[in-house]
RNA sequence: GGGAGCAUAGCUCAGUUGGGAGAGCACCUGCCUUACAAGCAGGGGGUCACAGGUUCGAGCCCUGUUGUUCCCACCA
């Protein structure tokens, strides 16, 4: 059914419905058995809270690329998701119930998971909405969530598999704790800031002698903990001093001074104090000088009972105690400003404290091997290639990944403990029984990091380790597009797990994209404030405007800004092709459009056909390229410039002459370039293009939806290059006139004769009604020769005549096209270098030489017009 | 300490196999020309950070310098 469109473009008008239709339809799901397929797993978003610009990136590029595939013919399949972000979420919880006076211990473990839960379903289906009104074609059939029960299948098969492959194992490691959220978390969680503090010199007095050993620290609280001194065994001056003792100040405990390379000459003093249990450096010495471990700090960061005096101080009151207690002891020598790194939580920001305790761990030499073949090999295909670098770098110096969390929201880690004997066991069963002695056994409390679960991602949303269909016909994915400040955290981790598990590469190809910032090009944040949110764009804007802004202008792997102008310059677009679309439906009466037929075809079709085929091979070039945002930006200059501002305006004549033979082929012609730019444009802005084109007729190859029509593919045939050039003669002369007339100051109202000398007149001939309508021409006349009292205007095919009368100022003019020929002149004499060069002309291409040569003709063509307009004068 | 990105018009940025630089916004001039003033036509404005090198030819490739941003790293 035909029907009208608004005179003003709103997309509130129909973008909800369009999304309704779509799902409706079934157009999201796979459904082309016969067909190659293309698969994209969305980067799951976290359930803490609703979508930002980042993911309005992210989710826009992948329904560019599978709206795009789609259209192309390939079975496409897109999977949504959300993450349950174990740390994150759990971190929002415990600060909603802190509201109500509430603490994690107040409502024990079931009542607090109930609590996720109903977290869950409230922000993970916040987030599904929001990716719908963004025109996300996912499939959401297929929506998955890391903690439901296939994606925690998978998570324990992974766990037992790794464990009874010896890759996995618990052990006693220095690990980074977070006192604020009192969890273990990953080397790749710790943010480092640089913190403004202090270097204070101690002495430690050797025993049975006045002497002493000065250490410095940035961490004076962690003296409590110390339980030897090192120095470097090299080191003339202190290598008597090892195996003996000395003591600590304030403690009183006899420590020994150990020789270790750990302790190097040119730093500081020379001595190092050791603290095993709180740093990691520290912890390998303990380990090779077999000492003691003393735990002087809480989980909550608090000094422990076993130092009465400061027990219960927080870890920077203690500091301060104990600075002062130095002082007055005489045992302070010295302290200096530092500024150092500091590590941080990545949650919450807190000061993480390195502490020696019991986790779980991946070993993961053996598996970051095969990941970096697969990247060396090309098997995965970082887009832009550079991050493929540092994603290298990454893998080839990562350590151990400490995966246990003293978390309640995520995955529980599948292992069994007999408190009677001692037994370990990890099993994917929900209980165990002692093998030894036959006890029910204790689960760990522990859950595992939320990356374990998400590194398994690709596979483990379409059923893995089940051999399911969607397994083995989507499996593995092609795109994963994500930022690049996740490659660490996430992208590694996926490719390392499926090779190890699936044997394969999770994807081919890693599209990676940068942040989205703010107008000044800040960081978007919370504490900041200059986060925009999508949805507030989208209710201004549209849908299609905000994906517009996101996609164009912007190349892989770089950050980009977002501003009020962009979103404008964005929503401008979109309205330049909805009344581009109202013209035609205001004067195209045909039901149907077919395939241009050449012998019909008057010289502006095929000029427009011409450009249209040339956009078409650009557009998908690029977009082969995933070079989206040059894709769009071709798109935008043949809809706006050539489109618009020439075919439209050339459409004008034969369109509104209902009794030309030329009417209905242009009706036809106007169609069918509108219909295919509309497919052209539609994985960018999937909502007015479907709309626009419902209103449009169709041709036999459109299917109901532009989203499910064939996308447009270049033909050659409908490409003709002369009448393309004799088309692009005339346009530069009509751009010459209305220059000329605009420097002249002349009103497009009053129009004058125009009389036009050329060697090829044939390229003129029918294109009057271009220049009246045009170029202000009154009536158009092929003369020779120069008339007096006229404007000359000099082109590659032509001189143009005006007599404007009154207007012509003989000096001005000549003086004008005395600095034309300057210029020309200038061209030629640099043109003539460039093809004097024996070296050119030897070693460019013979393209590019004639490509030469005929800008040479064409300015000396230009002289000799100018120098002849000149003489008339 | 290691690695990477960026430096192009007043502003924000494109410019991807090296062939005399583009867009949007801003600015100036003139237009309500019946698709669009969220528009039309015209215009000004750039030693492509700097210095070398490769090449017939460099914004693009190489080296160095400066400025800037980010990532990684156990610095007591």
């Amino acid at each position: 059914m035909r029907k009208e469109l608004p005179k003003t473009y709103d997309p509130s008008d129909f973008e909800d419905r369009i999304y309704r239709q779509w799902c409706d339809a079934g157009y999201f799901a796979p459904s082309r058995p016969g067909a190659e397929t293309f698969t994209i797993v969305i980067p799951p978003p976290n359930i803490t809270g609703q979508l930002h610009m980042g993911h309005a990136l992210d989710n826009t590029l992948q329904d560019i690329l599978i709206r795009y595939k789609r259209m192309k013919g390939f079975d496409t399949l897109w999977v949504p998701g959300t993450d349950h972000a174990s740390i994150a979420t759990e971190a929002k919880i415990v600060e909603a119930m802190r509201a109500e006076g509430l603490t994690k211990q107040d409502v024990g473990r079931e009542e607090f998971l109930r609590r996720a839960w109903d977290w869950r379903e409230k922000y993970g289906n916040r987030i599904v909405s929001q990716l719908k009104r963004m025109g996300s074609s996912c499939d959401w059939s297929r929506e998955r969530f890391t903690l439901d029960e296939g994606c925690s299948e998978a998570v324990r098969e992974v766990f037992v598999r790794l464990y009874e492959k010896g890759l996995i194992y618990r052990g006693e490691r220095i690990i980074n704790w977070c006192p604020h959220c009192k969890t273990s978390i990953s080397n790749a969680e710790v943010n480092y800031e640089e913190q403004a503090s202090h270097f204070w010199h101690i002495k430690y007095p050797l025993v049975g002698g006045g002497g002493y050993v000065e250490v410095a620290t940035t961490r004076p609280e962690t003296l409590l903990g110390d339980t030897a001194v090192a120095v470097n065994p090299e080191d003339e001056r202190y290598k008597h001093l090892i195996g003996q003792y000395c003591v600590l100040p304030l403690v009183g405990r006899r420590i020994p001074i150990v020789g270790d390379e750990h302790a190097q000459l040119d730093k500081g003093t020379g001595c190092v104090k050791i603290t095993p249990a709180h740093d990691p450096n520290d912890f390998e010495v303990g380990k090779r000088q077999h000492l003691p471990m003393e735990v002087c700090l809480t989980e909550d960061a608090k000094i422990t009972d076993n130092y009465p005096k400061y027990a219960g101080m927080d870890r920077y009151e203690a500091r301060k105690a104990i600075v002062a207690d130095l002082e007055a002891g005489g045992y302070l020598c010295g302290i200096e400003d530092l500024s150092h790194e500091v590590g941080t939580c990545y949650r919450c920001g807190t000061t993480i404290e390195p502490m020696v305790s019991l986790q779980w761990f991946v070993r993961m030499e053996p598996l970051a091997g095969p990941a970096i073949d697969a990247v060396k090999d090309g098997k995965v295909r970082f887009v832009p290639e550079r991050f493929d670098k540092n994603y290298m770098h990454w893998m080839e110096n990562t350590q151990d990944w400490c995966i246990s969390r003293q978390l309640w929201w995520g995955h529980r880690i599948p292992a069994f403990y007999c408190d009677k004997c001692g037994e370990t066991v990890v099993t994917k069963e929900s209980h165990a029984v002692c093998p030894k002695c036959g006890c029910e056994m204790r689960q760990d409390p522990d859950t595992l990091d939320t990356w374990f679960s998400s590194a398994l991602w690709p596979f483990s949303t379409l059923g893995w380790p089940k051999e399911t269909d969607d397994y083995k016909r989507f499996y593995p994915t092609n795109t994963l597009v994500t930022g690049y400040d996740i490659i660490t955290f996430w992208v590694s981790r996926m490719i390392f797990s499926a090779l190890e598990y699936t044997k394969q590469a999770p994807f081919d190809t890693v599209l990676i994209h940068g942040l989205v910032r703010d107008a000044q090009g800040r960081k978007m944040s919370k504490s900041l404030g200059n986060g925009i949110d999508p949805l507030e764009i989208i209710d201004k804007y549209g849908a299609d405007a905000l994906r517009f802004a996101l996609a164009t202008g912007n190349s892989p792997g770089n950050d980009m800004r977002f501003s009020d102008e962009r979103i404008e310059a964005a929503r401008n677009f979109v309205n330049k092709l909805w009344n581009a679309a109202r013209f035609v439906l205001m004067n195209v009466d045909i039901e149907k459009v077919d395939v241009p037929d050449p012998n019909t075809l008057a010289v502006e079709d095929k000029w427009i056909l011409t450009q249209y085929e040339n956009c078409i091979r650009e557009t998908t070039a690029a977009l082969e390229k995933y070079e989206l945002g040059i894709a769009l930006s071709c798109l935008y200059d043949f809809v706006w410039d050539v489109f618009c501002d020439w075919y439209i305006e050339l459409s004008k004549p034969s369109l509104s002459d209902s009794g030309s033979a030329a009417h209905k082929v242009t009706q036809n012609t106007i169609s069918y370039v509108l219909g295919g730019t509309l497919k052209l444009l539609h994985p960018f802005l999937p909502f007015v293009t479907e709309e626009i084109f419902s209103a449009l007729p169709h041709t036999d190859a459109d299917a109901d939806s532009i989203m499910v029509s064939p996308y447009p593919e270049y033909d050659e045939n409908l490409t003709f290059g002369a009448e393309s050039a004799k088309m692009d003669a005339v346009i530069e002369a009509i751009r010459a006139i209305r220059a000329r007339r605009a420097e002249m100051n002349v009103p497009p109202s009053r129009k004058a004769t125009v009389m036009i000398d050329t060697e090829a007149p044939e390229t003129f001939t029918g294109t009057e009604s271009f220049c009246r309508r045009l170029a202000s021409a009154s009536e158009v006349e092929m003369i020779s020769g120069a008339p007096d009292g006229t404007v000359r205007i000099v082109t590659g095919s032509a001189t143009v005549y005006i007599p404007l009368g009154e207007l012509v100022d003989i000096e001005a003019e000549r003086k004008r096209l005395g600095k034309e020929l300057e210029k020309a002149e200038g061209e030629i004499k640099r043109l003539e270098g460039k093809l004097g060069n024996a070296g050119f002309i030897a070693k460019a291409p013979a393209a590019v030489v004639e490509g030469e040569r005929a800008k040479l003709e064409r300015a000396k063509a230009i002289k000799a017009q100018l120098e002849s307009a000149i003489a008339a004068l």
